[in-house]
DNA sequence: AATATATACATAATATTCTTATGCATAATA
DNA sequence: TATTATGCATAAGAATATTATGTATATATT
């Protein structure tokens, strides 16, 4: 994604939670709401995205589905079984590292 | 960083803000000080914190001081002017990242 | 009619940032 | 005496991104 606005290894956590929460997406949707979701703050590239679709469908976390819409093509994702587990391990993970850095960066307003 | 519970491009901002508070720090103390904060959460690696401590200084963001502390050196390291105003910047990028990933991954309680 | 933008996929070269392994050296502890 | 803690460092490799480029169709603009 671009904007340096993002730390490297969320990409996959947030193609994981779209995918769960929308059901099917393919590729070029997912950057779109991304877009929209962050009112363009964070911008997918497809650089980054489709190698990372590649590689979890390779994992067996995404099954891939291939339609062709107005003459063209577009390969809709989905998670497997093992890919909705994962990805409540990764938002587990991913609120982990938000707690640890707000005990970093504000260790006033984190101690409980 | 181990664990793997970190996202990659953070360690920066967390050693940034850390001497931001303490106002200087040599390295090894900084893999404690982060170990403490989180718990033994997150551990910062030296393969990870030397070289990223020489790029930000290389940088102009940190100035060095050695000292010789019970026969063992010690790299004391504290912000620049530059490095005080990066900091700012840098703290307020990882907010903007929380601040998306809570758009991204739980639109329901992120929307105003 | 020609051009630009949007849609939709993909890969290759390069950069960045990390992990893991290794090395050196002194001090304290078991 | 051997291990752990303290304290620095670098090198090889992995992972994940950016940037640039390529192909192709549909729609909007000039």
């Amino acid at each position: 994604m671009s904007n340096s606005k993002l730390y490297k290894g969320s990409l996959n956590t947030i193609i994981l939670k779209l995918l769960d929460e929308e059901g099917k997406m393919y590729g070029y949707e997912i950057t779109q709401k991304v877009k929209a979701l962050t009112q363009g703050e964070l911008k997918i590239t497809e650089g980054a995205l489709y190698p990372a679709l590649h590689k979890l469908e390779a994992e067996g976390l995404l099954d891939v589905e291939v339609a062709k819409v107005d003459n063209r093509i577009r390969k809709y994702y989905k998670l497997t079984e093992q890919g909705e587990k994962e990805t409540v391990n990764r938002l587990a993970e991913l609120e982990e590292f938000i707690r640890s850095m707000q005990q970093l960066v504000n260790p006033k307003w984190s101690i409980q």
